[in-house]
DNA sequence: CCTGTCACG
DNA sequence: GACGTACGTGACAGGG
């Protein structure tokens, strides 16, 4: 190989700085500092500035770097976890303060204009250890600035490490006083003696002196085990033999990796000058004054102004945006003025993305065109697949329209940008847009949604689409899509809207998102829910969107026959309801049967709503079926009815016809307490109640040589009630295993569980459901079809008997009544601006916020296992297909079920940890089958 | 578009 | 003392 004149080689020297280990020490070091306009946490990120500013000072003389980098761990998975499940495993979750600040230190790092590198599925350790194997060869020295004893291993050959706390260095000499070997024998050493805090076993017993004193006297690892049977002492001989295998897997863990995949060579890691205006920039947003000042002088530049005026709410927060205005967005239709975009998009660090598409299921629609938005008022849109005008009348060209770059074009120059790990993207409902773009080959992240955010700022206060959000926070109403498209009949799709008015329209929505983001995001800090955003929604929306995309397999035919079979039985019903009635009328028509009921029949108890109408509801006809044959007739028709129209008709309409599969979408902010729903199919409402219904679960099916696998939690609602209201009897109920329901009548009623009956069982159950509803006598002698004055007789036994849950009740309230929300566990925050109401809305939002909590924490534990269940099955052949509220659903390859079941549980029955001890177990039941109704 | 009804947790 | 009441959702049909 032939010399490089300017490559990295002799005389050069790396400088490798451990930024995993800057950030820590940087946390640990200083107080819990905030920044004073809106309240981020931003100690740990002041340390990491002051000390890479330390750094920076004392690289003077003829010790100085010529090249530089540093170097961050991604999180998550790793190669060493494939090899050892618990690698790291007791590690303590990141502190939720030093969390939002991770992404600023890498801000931080490139605002010095330091080289600033990281790779999934790599440690830190791992890059550093490439590049100093890649300097070293090349000829150059190494220092390596880290106090991380894994790092030893790399020191020699002009490798050397420097503590820059104690400004200590370490050379050969070093590590051989630490570990008793030189660095070439590192890993043997730590094979054996292990390591608690990354979780490697080494050997039982062996500390890294006897490791040291064994392998000096074998020479190596591999030949000390080789011999193992030769040790005098009977103690350490045993324990190298019984534990070969877990000592070898041990060398593994702590071996680094040389020879990781990288995108970059040492030539990019040259020293380069800071750019002032942008190092500046950066300290002055983070609001560091003294640190400001003092660079602004050495480097000889104005000290730029810093504004750290707590924010006001509302008018005052953003005083001198520009207005909203459509004429002013740019339309982008060749290649330079994209790249003057991208340009922009990596001055910023972040952009406001937004998709137009030909309709709005993403597994099916077309991508149109992108907008971007980069500051208030700065927007643009490219237009990529709009039809040309003409044809005749209503019938299209399938020509493209002229001005618009080819779509493979855009978005190969756009790719590089939305994957870019060091630039936010930010949008409204960005699951949508990720969906369509993953179609695309693009995988699009870091991301925020200002639909998320103010979700978790404002659940309960309002709806958190786009054009209320705008209209609320930004007083401006967007174009309205109807404008654009039309409705009804003569709806057009987007790409079929001049590009004129489609840049209006898109862009518009890019500056919108991007000027919610701005007044929503700093909000989240202020109003203590940003851990929540950050934990419990954005993790969220990739691990749905995935689930989404998967679908789940659902047979026609079995559908079909179905609902011919219902069409049959309600035909034959139809004419027996006729014939009882002596008249032909809609039996699906509410209005009509409750004339042919009250009116032409004269049954009692026919009251009218508030429309006029009789109500015929099915505890009404229920009533009825005792007086006459007709209503129970209805009643049996319409639960057919129910069942084809919803469930065996309409669901052969979402099969996608290209994967056979049905894809729902999980709306994230559709219930106010946390909970998900789901449509285009509501999949969290298929049947399971009554056998016919049930048998709709047969249609769900698993794929060829996979089985479908359900895991529930039992009882999660009432676990949560004895936790927060601390009713002991029913935490050690829980605790011993034993039937709740049972266990409450048995309080309740006085009656001894081996006397207990089905009936008493029953009306425990009803009352621990109503607990959980925030219950009423009137509730619940409706529920239980028993008089009022014996319901109410129950719940004062109830309460009675578990006094702390009146308590609870009674907090709950109260809190609510002064706050005006109420909270999880976890810290969500669910509105309850009713509950100040006079009348009855205040006893609907009294009983919403007894039931919020409990209810949005149960939300919240099944979120966080689906946010780690994607890398806790990484090495099963499984996926995540549905959610529904305490359960999940899982598609397995066949003989991997056991393993899946064993996993997910595991990550289902721990998942309120850390961060909530429950005083409560939580328990997962597990089914599997052929299909749904097998599994559940 | 609103209401009633009914499917789920 | 009367009022109206279980909590949280979404889909469909009928009818204005």
């Amino acid at each position: 190989m032939s010399e490089t004149k300017s490559g990295f080689g002799k005389g050069c020297h790396l400088h490798l700085i451990d930024g995993s280990g800057f950030i820590f020490r940087a946390y640990h070091a200083l107080p819990p500092l905030t920044r004073k306009s809106d309240g981020a946490p931003i100690g740990a990120v002041s340390g990491f500035c002051n000390m890479l500013h330390r750094y920076v000072e004392g690289n003077t003389g003829p010790d100085a770097p010529t090249h530089v980098c540093v170097v961050f761990d991604k999180s998550g998975h790793t190669f060493r976890n494939d090899l050892y499940d618990l690698y790291k495993a007791n590690r303590e979750a990141m502190p939720e303060d030093l969390r939002p600040q991770i992404p600023l230190t890498r801000r931080a790092t490139e605002a010095f204009n330091i080289a600033c590198k990281e790779l999934q599925g790599y440690e830190a350790d791992d890059i550093i250890a490439t590049l100093a194997c890649q300097a070293r060869e090349a000829g150059g020295r190494v220092t390596i600035i880290s106090s991380d004893k894994d790092l030893m291993q790399l020191v020699g050959g002009g490798v050397e490490m420097l503590d820059a706390m104690k400004n200590v260095r370490i050379d050969h000499e070093g590590v051989e006083a630490k570990f008793g070997v030189g660095p070439e024998r590192v890993v043997d050493v730590q094979a054996l003696a292990g390591d608690s805090v990354d979780n490697v076993p080494g050997a039982p017993g062996i500390g890294i002196k006897t490791a040291a004193l064994l392998i000096n006297e074998w020479g190596d690892l591999e030949t000390l085990l080789d011999n193992a049977e030769k040790i005098k002492q009977p103690k350490r001989r045993q324990t190298l033999i019984d534990n070969r295998a877990q000592i070898e897997l041990s060398k593994k863990l702590v071996q680094l990796d040389c020879n990781t995949p990288l995108d970059f060579t040492l030539d990019d890691l040259e020293v380069r000058d800071p750019e002032p205006e942008v190092l500046l920039g950066f300290l002055a947003e983070m609001e560091f004054r003294t640190l400001t000042k003092r660079l602004a002088e050495q480097m000889g530049a104005a000290a730029p102004e810093i504004d750290d005026t707590p924010s006001q709410p509302a008018a005052q927060e953003a005083p001198e945006q520009p207005a909203i205005d459509t004429a002013s967005y740019q339309m982008v239709s060749d290649a330079e003025t994209l790249q003057a975009w991208i340009e922009r998009i990596r001055e910023r660090g972040y952009v406001a993305v937004d998709t137009e598409t030909t309709g709005l299921d993403e597994m099916v629609v077309d991508l149109v065109g992108i907008c971007l938005a980069t500051d208030p008022g700065q927007a643009c849109y490219i237009p990529l697949a709009h039809k040309a005008e003409g044809g005749e009348g209503l019938f299209a060209s399938d020509d493209l329209a002229p001005g618009q770059m080819p779509l493979d074009a855009a978005l190969k120059m756009l790719k590089p940008v939305l994957e870019d790990g060091s630039i936010l993207k930010i949008g409204q409902n960005m699951k949508y847009d990720a969906k369509i773009l993953k179609r695309y080959g693009i995988d699009v992240a870091p991301f925020d949604d200002t639909m998320l955010i103010s979700y978790a700022l404002n659940a309960g206060l309002h709806t958190h689409g786009m054009d209320a959000l705008s209209e609320r926070y930004l007083g401006h109403v967007p174009i309205p899509t109807k404008e654009l498209l039309g409705s009804g009949k003569s709806q057009i799709t987007f790409d079929l809207v001049p590009l004129d008015k489609a840049t209006a329209y898109g862009a518009e929505d890019a500056d919108v998102t991007l000027r919610l983001w701005q007044v929503l995001k700093p909000r989240l800090h202020r109003e203590k829910v940003a851990t929540v955003y950050e934990t419990l929604e954005r993790p969220l929306a990739p691990v749905l969107a995935e689930m989404e995309m998967h679908g789940i397999k659902v047979d026609r035919d079995t559908l079909s026959r179905m609902s011919n079979a219902f069409a049959q039985k309600m035909a034959g019903l139809e004419a027996e309801i006729h014939e009882l009635a002596g008249e032909t009328f809609n039996v699906g028509s509410p209005k009509q049967l409750g004339e042919i009921l009250f009116d032409k029949m004269s049954l009692p108890g026919g009251k009218k709503g508030k429309t006029g109408a009789y109500a015929t509801g099915a505890d009404i006809l229920e009533d009825l079926a005792t007086e006459h044959e007709l209503p129970g007739r209805v009643l049996d028709w319409r639960a057919l009815s129910k069942l084809k129209s919803t469930y065996t008709d309409a669901l052969q309409e979402h099969i996608n016809p290209d994967t056979g599969r049905v894809h729902t979408s999980y709306l994230q902010t559709g219930a106010n307490t946390g909970r998900l729903s789901s449509t285009d199919p509501n999949v969290q409402n298929i049947p399971v109640r009554s056998e016919e219904g049930r048998r709709i679960r047969e249609a769900f099916i698993a794929d060829q040589g996979k089985t479908l696998v359900s895991l529930d939690y039992s009882q999660i609602e009432l676990r949560i009630l004895a936790h927060v209201a601390r009713i002991d009897s029913l935490k050690q109920a829980f605790h011993e295993g034993q039937d709740i329901h049972a266990a409450t009548a048995s309080e309740v009623f006085g009656v001894p569980l081996d006397q207990m009956t089905p009936e008493i069982r029953r009306q425990a159950k009803a009352i621990n459901f109503g607990v959980i509803y925030g219950i009423s006598g009137f509730g619940l002698a409706r529920n239980l079809r028993i008089p009022r004055a014996e319901a109410q007789g129950f719940i004062d036994r109830y309460f009675e008997r578990f006094p702390g849950i009146r308590e609870y009740m009674d907090q709950t309230v109260a809190f609510g009544q002064e706050h005006l929300f109420v909270q999880t566990l976890f810290g969500r925050k669910i509105h309850t601006p009713e509950i100040a109401a006079k009348g009855p809305r205040a006893g609907f939002a009294k009983r919403a916020a007894i039931n919020a909590p409990i209810q949005g924490t149960a939300a919240d534990i099944i979120r966080r296992a689906m946010i780690r269940m994607p890398e806790a099955i990484a090495g099963i052949p499984a996926k995540m297909l549905l959610q529904v509220h305490d359960e999940l659903v899982f598609e397995v390859d066949k003989g991997a079920e056991e393993a899946l079941i064993k996993a997910a549980r595991d990550v289902m029955e721990n998942a309120a940890e850390p961060a909530i001890h429950l005083d409560v177990p939580l328990v997962v039941d597990a089914g599997q089958g052929a299909n749904w109704a097998e599994a559940h």
